[in-house]
RNA sequence: GCCGGUAUAGCUCAGCUGGUAGAGCAACUGAUUUGUAAUCAGUAGGUCCCGGGUUCGACUCCUGGUGCCGGCACCA
């Protein structure tokens, strides 16, 4: 006699045990043939769930989105089957959803063309408009291997052995296809929504890169076409975003086959680049960083010392001269702790906070690369924090708090934040390592920092927390990054004397804020689509004129401007002021300055904002005090505006 | 590195089943002196990514590279 609570709170009395498509048949047919889906007190379930006793039960249906991930799974197997019809060779492994939709990975040692995706799609809406019910069944473990061995299905076999022994599983059914999971499911395959196939990729069995390849077919699932063309959509405007075209439409950079992954900075990308240096410069004096450049070449046996030679010789590039060998500086560690070891330094002389500029070079795979955000050679906005056992805490806190506030002066307010704990291999004592990530994990909390764990993923040396930024089409790249060590020091022969006067490792903390400039100038013009805020835009200002009769006082104006440090172009060509203003508005300039008679006559000078505003006529000094106020704002004002 | 795709003018792209390439924009020249998102006309511009092969003939087909793109793996 089970009495369902409903969302409504409205109650509804059974005499019996009752599926869930029951009540929403009960409810109205109409409800019936949306419902996907339903959760029991807080468990997402099928449809044909049966519920015998008191409970609270919500209908999910492709409102919820609840119900767009029952969609998108389901699909996922509407894929698979509609591969093994078309392909009965290939075998299934698994097919899981993802943001945004869904992809399964086959083992089909041929690949698929585009024009086979074609043909799959076909089969999948055939299916779908068949209406299969979607049936489930529990088995055993034993069942289940024996149940995939004989259809030759090795790799569903070998999932399941790797399933404790003991637990029941469930299998899904539609028509002749039937694949292991665990659900939810839609009722019957005509309730799958609207999908696309996107894209074909390959993908190693259980991600491990000494298995095989497999066959990785990646789909998009919608509860209707509207939803489905608006993520088009979304996609299609997220693209024109991408940094790498943007730097190519406002002549910032560029890169060429004879330096792959190396960066041709132009004058445009320069002045952004040099602007983030200033900017950050400027910051970390006034957080008491000390700030080194060091060599770009070192002896092969510092990075032997340090450790690094062993773990990644092959991503090191080398060169010799005289019978040495030596590393082009893949990072900056070592390096900074030579500065350290200069002469001998007291407790009190710590926290020491050592800074650069680092420019480090990794022979990363070359599949790898990409645009600004995997590079070969880069600039890390590196530092070392030397600092006794006690200043760990309050060093991890003052850190999290700058690089939260440089993250708002950039307008990045969406960061995500891992802790990655200690791996197996490692160095140092349990003690040690318990204290460390308690330490880092308390200072993420004392900033109310929402952040999760990332176990077995540390470094060697210690714990790390990495804050990561989206870049347009939602793909995240590590920035930040937060790593104690309490091995390097002493490995590479650094102390400081304590208050006994006995000679100690310092703790040393490895921190960078932006990561690399290049990857974070890359996640910055798509965040910005290319309109960077004043402070970084490589122009401040467009001055030009409507007529030849104005050039000579646009050149006044420029050169007053450009006197107090603004960034000025100007614009005298003979072309009509609407071409002009097109062109530099293309080329996401901040402020438009127009000349014609009337300003003259007013000693004035008209002002358009990028996007299209106009401020009306001012004078230079008014105009130069707006701009002045504008970049001293950062992006804070910009992005709390929008 | 692995799987798949791709490479044509400065840029964005077209070029069917093999017959040595074309558009728009940009550039250059001339006309136009113009009031807030494209003035008109003309000119010039190509190692069709690189190497080898098939063919009477290759941008096109085969093959070996390289870069790039999408994933996977890697990321001190």
């Amino acid at each position: 006699m089970p009495a369902i609570t409903l969302p409504d709170g409205s109650i509804r009395q059974f005499d019996q045990a009752v599926s869930i498509m029951d009540v929403a048949n009960d409810i109205g047919p109409g409800l019936a043939r949306a419902t996907l889906a339903g959760e029991i007190n807080g468990e997402l379930v099928d449809a044909s769930t049966i519920i015998n006793e008191d409970a609270e039960l919500r209908l999910i249906t492709a409102r919820d989105p609840e119900g767009v991930e029952v969609i998108r799974h389901s699909s996922a197997h509407v894929l698979a089957q509609a591969v093994q019809r078309l392909f009965p060779e290939a075998q299934v492994t698994i097919g899981p959803v993802i943001d945004n939709g869904f992809y399964y990975d086959f083992s089909w040692p041929d690949g698929f063309s585009n024009e086979d995706l074609d043909r799959i799609a076909s089969e999948m809406r055939r299916i779908k408009k068949d209406d299969l019910p979607i049936t489930k069944q529990t088995l055993s473990r034993g069942e289940a291997i024996q149940f995939f061995q004989q259809k030759g299905e090795h790799y569903k076999v070998e999932l399941i052995e790797a399933i404790p022994e003991g637990d029941a599983l469930t299998l899904y059914t539609q028509g002749e296809f039937t694949d292991l999971c665990r659900g939810p499911h839609a009722p019957s395959t005509g309730k799958l929504g609207v999908f696309k196939l996107t894209k074909l990729a390959g993908a190693y069995w259980r991600g491990n890169s000494d298995n095989e390849m497999l066959q990785r077919i990646y789909g998009t699932a919608w509860s209707d076409k509207k939803e489905l063309n608006a993520y088009l959509t979304r996609l299609e405007e997220a693209e024109k975003r991408d940094h790498r075209k943007l730097g190519k439409q406002l002549d910032l950079f560029h890169m060429q086959e004879e330096a792959p992954g190396m960066v041709f900075w132009h004058d445009n990308g320069w002045r952004i680049y040099t602007a983030i240096q200033d900017y950050l410069r400027a910051r970390l004096r006034a957080e008491n960083y000390q700030e080194v450049n060091t060599p770009e070449l070192v002896d092969i046996s510092l990075w032997e010392k340090s450790g690094h030679a062993e773990k990644f010789s092959e991503e090191m590039f080398m060169t010799g001269c005289e019978g040495r060998t030596y590393a082009i500086k893949p990072m900056n560690c070592p390096c900074h702790v030579q500065v350290y070891n200069q002469g001998l330094h007291s407790y009190r002389d710590l926290p020491m906070r050592m800074a650069e500029f680092g420019s480090c070079h990794r022979n990363e795979p070359s599949g790898s690369l990409h645009g600004l955000m995997r590079v070969r050679a880069f600039v890390q906005d590196d530092a070392h924090i030397f600092c006794t056992a006690g200043q760990v805490q309050s060093e991890a806190d003052a850190f999290i708090t700058l690089l939260y506030s440089v993250y708002a002066d950039f307008g990045f307010t969406d960061i995500e934040v891992l802790l990655s704990t200690r791996p197996e291999k490692r160095v140092g004592s349990d003690e040690q390592w318990t204290k460390a990530e308690q330490d880092l994990a308390m200072s993420l909390d004392n900033a109310g920092i929402e952040w999760k764990e990332n176990p077995g993923e540390g470094a060697f040396y210690g714990p790390k927390v990495e804050f990561s930024l989206r870049d347009s089409i939602g793909r995240v790249w590590q920035c930040g990054t937060l790593q104690l060590d309490f091995n390097t020091a002493g490995r590479l022969d650094a102390t400081y004397v304590d208050e006994d006067s006995s000679r100690q490792p310092p703790v040393m903390f490895h921190r960078a804020i932006l990561g690399s400039l290049e990857r974070f100038i890359g996640i910055l013009i798509e965040h910005y689509a290319g309109a960077m805020p004043a402070f970084l835009a490589p122009t401040h200002a467009v001055i030009m004129n409507i007529t030849d009769k104005q050039a000579e006082y646009c050149q006044k104006v420029a050169e007053i401007l450009e006197k107090q440090g603004f960034r000025i172009k100007l614009d005298l060509r003979n072309e009509k002021i609407t071409y002009k203003i097109r062109e530099h508005s293309l080329n996401k300039i901040p402020y438009l300055l127009v000349v014609g008679d009337r300003e003259i006559e007013n000693q004035q000078i008209a002002v358009r904002k990028r996007g299209n505003e106009d401020l009306g006529s001012m004078s230079v000094e008014d105009f130069a005090e707006r701009l002045a106020a504008d970049i001293k704002a950062y992006a804070r004002v910009e992005t709390e505006g929008q």
